[in-house]
DNA sequence: TGGGGTTTTTTCGCATTCGAATAAAAAGAC
DNA sequence: GTCTTTTTATTCGAATGCGAAAAAACCCCA
């Protein structure tokens, strides 16, 4: 062996990266997926086991030849953060070196919150992480909301909370517990939280829909988020919008198709129509209905989507937020509806789905952030 | 110097690029540029030098410090062609080593050609060019119209040739010739033409708009071209619409905002009316219309832009095709428009530009093409 | 039990690439 | 004019990463 070889961060990061995904089991595999000869790879891979990074569980024999030696991430190495919050509440996540979810910690936040209430309290809430999750705190990664400025680090603006305006958060959170911090917008994240922890494993090209008090969508075109010249992608829920149900006045998608919008017009109540305590309650009583209602709900989304799918050519749409308790069901519907609507979309593939994450898919995708940008000090 | 250094085709090719375009003008910056160190960069400069790529041509004196040796292109090291085709003629370019256009040559096919009379046709055109350019052909770009597998070098389909399916381009041209040949879907190929010969020069995030016997948009993200899962990405065309005049029934954006339906609504024709012989030239009658028709044209493009506009956030929209002889006047209005029936735009940048390229943006998009994919032997 | 076939991993010499220092070239100060 | 400052280019030793070949590990089949 050599005697000290120094080697390139972003190599080791990349490669704990794609042992940790599972993409990569054996220095072979490895060698071809990060574009590096098997003998480089090999010296890489001894020097994450001799740190404590990697370490090597069993053999997996193929068809035929020598097996492979299975690499395996340390679960141990250290772990992660990820938090995600809006102008309600705090979510964090904490999650071992493996990639596994050890932790979940929500801190609701006082009415008309400011931005430096809200980096104390996530502050407070990796603090609460810590003080179960074992070995060191890696990295944390944190899911914005509003314009964010991710190479910067800077919240740009957040309509939610009053002063969220040129937040240097990078910064402010970094210096305080001196790991790397990585910001995202936080629809974002969570198209990042689908690639590792639900559906978008082996997929490169896909979108997350999330409906939530506004309308807004994430892209992914060959594994790469689609971020906008000013970080303003996917503002899906400002197009003017005329809702298939009645000829009302013109007005922007979200008032159509927001969370409780949805809720309004599933349960046949006007506009102004006081919202149930508990939104995806309310929705799972009205995820069974059918009639003129639920069609039109399901005309409206296939629109959004299919105009989507004949811009960006995706295929799969991911549904997020409240609106997944409407199941398989509704997104089936949109599917359909879509294709019959559209002749176009025929044999393009589109696929409605729910996501399989639950409420903390945000923090989740922060998380990932913050394991996708870790390489090793 | 090394005795005899084997360098990386793929780094060579990258340096001709950048010095190509201008972005790197001598062994530093070029250095910053490819991100190897200047010591390495030297090395590959004399080479790319004694191979007669490129050479020094005079000092450039910064503010301070010793003068850069500026590096520029061999014009005479060889030459590209850019061919593009449609169902009703075929156009090529010739272009030398440093990007100038050199030649063009267009052919008109026969109605109801058959995709081996086209490839056909390509060859002759590609002959007519090398009868007169200068020193060997490097490679070939082909911008080809409707679905296009890029990296298997196969056109897919495309409506106004029966027969051109699962046709395999590149394996046709390239064993003929001799060269490497590169494919792209025409409008893509247009939004690289942009970069490098006309306004996207500075650009990374940008869309075309292509208006013509459909409406098809090529979108750029950070430098690269938005293909699709399917390489169907940008069939806007087939949106459903509305037009803003007259609730007709509604039917695809086609039928609205194609180039030939724009004529017949700017004349005030029905959607039967004849075309004229000259579509560029009925369209410059109209130019200067203002009235309803006009807005209404106005409106439905500016809803179409103002929807890119907030999904991709790419700020600037270059229009292509017939529509660009009502010039100026007629971006500004849709821009304008844009901004005043969707207040959401404000502050974005949106912009709306004629295209500065000619009828022959098509291939000379294809000779880009080339241009990128070369590297020395 | 031993040999051929196949795939993964490691060994080892070589050379491409890097880094730091050095040289080169010019402007401006004095 | 000479000296400092600033930026660009080159030199040169050191070492990271590569390629080819060897070794290792396992299967299958006589």
């Amino acid at each position: 062996m050599r005697k000290n070889p120094i080697f390139q961060r972003e190599t080791l990061g990349a490669a704990v990266l794609q042992v940790r995904s599972g993409r990569s089991t054996s220095r072979t595999t490895l060698a071809r997926a990060l574009g590096i000869s098997p003998s480089t790879t090999g010296l890489y891979v001894d020097q994450l086991i001799a740190d404590k990074y990697l370490n090597e569980s069993g053999l997996n024999q193929g068809p035929m030849g020598r097996p492979r030696r299975i690499l395996t991430t340390q679960a141990d190495a250290g772990w992660f953060a990820g938090v995600e919050f809006n102008a309600q509440r705090i979510q964090a996540v904490g999650v071992d070196f493996s990639g596994g979810l050890k932790m979940s910690v929500e801190l609701i936040l006082p009415a008309e919150v400011l931005a430096d209430q809200v980096i104390k309290s996530i502050l407070s809430c990796v603090a609460r992480l810590a003080a179960t999750m074992e070995g060191p705190l890696l990295s944390v990664g944190l899911g914005v909301p509003g314009l964010v400025d991710a190479q910067a680090g800077v919240g740009l603006s957040y309509a939610f909370i009053p002063d969220w305006q040129q937040v240097p958060v990078v910064e402010k959170i970094g210096s305080t517990l001196n790991v790397p911090v990585i910001l995202q917008n936080n629809l974002r994240a969570i198209a990042l939280a689908e690639r590792w922890f639900g559906r978008g494993h082996e997929l490169n090209d896909y979108v997350i829909l999330g409906p939530r008090s506004g309308f807004g969508i994430a892209m992914v075109q060959e594994g790469r988020l689609i971020e906008g010249a000013r970080h303003a992608a996917g503002e899906v829920g400002r197009w003017p919008w005329q809702p298939s149900e009645g000829a009302e006045s013109s007005q922007e998608l979200h008032h159509a198709l927001s969370a409780p919008a949805t809720w309004r017009r599933l349960a046949g109540l006007g506009p102004r129509a006081k919202l149930p305590e508990d939104l995806r309650a309310g929705l799972a009583e009205v995820a069974g209905k059918e009639g003129a209602e639920w069609d039109a709900v399901c005309t409206d989304f296939a629109r959004v989507v299919g105009c989507l799918q004949l811009i960006l050519d995706t295929g799969v749409f991911i549904l997020h937020g409240p609106l997944t308790v409407l199941g398989e069901r509704f997104c089936h519907a949109i599917t359909e509806t879509a294709c019959v609507q559209m002749p176009a979309l025929r044999g393009t593939g589109l696929k409605v789905v729910p996501s399989t994450l639950g409420d903390n898919a945000g923090a989740l995708g922060a998380a990932s952030l913050a394991m996708e940008a870790w390489s090793p000090a």
